[in-house]
DNA sequence: ATACGTACCTGTTACGTATCAGGATGTGAC
DNA sequence: GTCACATCCTGATACGTAACAGGTACGTAT
């Protein structure tokens, strides 16, 4: 049925061994006479061969697929901006270094959750190594995997991990720049609303804003904290400039500005600490270009990288990250 | 370094083949005693065996991974309304099935293009069979694949490859059922304004309204003829409803109904042979709902059910299309 | 005539699994 | 005591490829 080395060789009237070289590309450094590579040639060209990836990285070891693992569905119920860019700078990645991808969806169980281990032989050996995506994870398997040996990139610091290889995003330049405007506008006293949760990219903005900051007065609120009379509070308290953590956080604060009759920047400058939507209203603010295809085609290039052996499993990559200066910032009021 | 089905074996004092039965579940039928079950059992989890999913598709054939191919990246530059819905439906279904997608990336040339054959190598071998998506096709390369008997499944009818299996929309009903609507608030004379286009699914809305539209003065214009005078025109000789063969015509018309001082429903009646996007101005407009997860699932389905054998390798199946009726169809006026 | 080198090729093994055909052992019937 | 039969297990083989170690044949040097 399917034409194999073996079909090739019997029909060029030579061996296994001699096809394989000359498939491989190494029929002259194997010697292989030229009149017998052609032979050869003709043969698979005649019988239509076409090796099988299967068998090929069984014996080599290597599949060419480059995972990717989350624990969420790779394809969301309404296409997830956030996401996607990282996905786009992956499949960019791996199309250039000829990989295929590999998305793993077997490991959702019947309650929707996808696990790992869970179906006890671990699909994830069909791909050479895995980038890991998103924000929900479980440690204790990530732990495991990397126990395991198996190698995998984390997309985004991966603390609870550390053993693990990751792409980060480095924010500290990028907040830094945007509080040096606040500064250099006047403003002294500095609001930070804060998701509700305690995922990554959420602590390291956090912890970015707290190092940028040294000499102002700040004040860190949560998402539930914030509501209708903040604003007011903050105004009487003498705080001239809020940050959101994130473009919902900062639609909520827009929203509440607009509902006290205050405006951005006229009565509060305003930033905003990750990309906004493309639609949304704080699309105007001034906030971060967080590099996601960056980390994206950085995630596949240093899973590749482990693999060969050039950089160690637990390896950490750093992507610069950029601010975009809007209008948002003003001159605080005297 | 790996532990291999003959490790255990060594460790419980059985052989590999034993060691085999109880790992794919047939000890009992294979004749192994439950002591020696347990035996097997408890070196497995001692020595932490997990089986090598690349051996097992060589020798069992099945890898349990579904390839999506299609001529254009997967993850576009900007997320793709369109084609996620589809994605979505796939990664359903794989899901239920316990299957895992290969994202056909490595297939993309040094150009941009992509193309099944060009690495010689084809790595859609990979997978047990794959859907095909998107557009954009070469079809004598999806020809040949069909000679090869590569089991595929094409998303939407494909009628420049006949031997495929595919999925297609019936759009006949919903299309229908638009036009009865406007029978019945009296419009006897109906422009369809096409895209520029040639591709299957804008060719299978074509065919739907001719066929159903015997009887009524019909005018069929292509979006480039389609200009700021056209409706004009039609005004004047009597024309009072448009249909727009997607959501980017209806909103071109949309915009020239605006400039002319005209507005739907009160001037034309309207209706779309698409689902418009979410944030689009036409999303009013009465329009088609095309059941892109459904049609997505069943692809994955009906190629598990050609792999299985259960259905011949051309089959066709058919989804039902639904329409939405909104306020865009008005009684014609006297 | 023997030794040596080179050009060209091949036999064999391994990767980890699934399956088939059959071997050993014990039990009961006649 | 022999035969039939079930129970429990195993050896061998195949899947398609890559790589290693080495073999044959021929020509040249001594």
């Amino acid at each position: 049925m399917r034409v194999r080395q073996r079909d090739i060789a019997q029909a060029a009237g030579v061996s296994q061994a001699s096809v394989s070289l000359v498939v491989s590309g190494r029929a002259s450094e194997g010697g292989i006479s030229p009149s017998t590579q052609d032979r050869i040639r003709t043969a698979m060209e005649e019988l239509g061969y076409r090796p099988d990836p299967v068998a090929r990285s069984l014996r080599g070891g290597r599949s060419g697929l480059v995972g990717v693992f989350t624990y969420e569905p790779v394809f969301p119920a309404r296409p997830d901006e956030y996401f996607h860019e990282f996905l786009v700078g992956i499949e960019m990645a791996a199309a250039d270094r000829g990989q295929d991808l590999v998305l793993f969806s077997s490991t959702q169980q019947a309650d929707g959750r996808r696990s790992i281990y869970a179906g006890g032989s671990s699909r994830l050996q069909h791909a050479d190594g895995s980038v890991i995506l998103g924000m929900h994870r479980d440690d204790d398997e990530l732990a495991r995997l990397a126990k395991d040996e198996y190698p995998f990139v984390s997309v985004g610091r991966y603390d609870p991990v550390p053993e693990a290889a990751w792409v980060e995003v480095d924010y500290d330049g990028a907040v830094r720049a945007i509080i040096e405007d606040f500064h250099r506008a006047g403003h002294r006293a500095i609001a930070y609303v804060a998701g509700d949760n305690a995922r990554l990219p959420s602590l390291a903005r956090r912890h970015a804003f707290a190092a940028s900051t040294r000499g102002d007065t700040t004040q860190i609120l949560t998402e539930t904290e914030f509501d209708e009379n903040t604003l007011g509070t903050w105004r009487d308290s003498g705080i001239t400039a809020v940050i959101a953590e994130n473009p919902d956080i900062a639609e909520k604060v827009e929203r509440a500005a607009a509902r006290a009759g205050l405006r951005v920047p006229d009565d509060f400058s305003a930033a905003c600490l990750d990309t906004p939507l493309r639609s949304g209203r704080s699309a105007s603010w001034s906030h971060l270009l967080i590099p996601k295809r960056e980390v994206g085609i950085r995630s596949v290039n240093l899973l590749a990288a482990i693999l060969d052996g050039k950089l160690p499993r637990g390896h950490h990559d750093s992507v610069q990250c950029a601010s975009h200066h809007l209008g948002t910032i003003a001159a605080e009021r005297v």
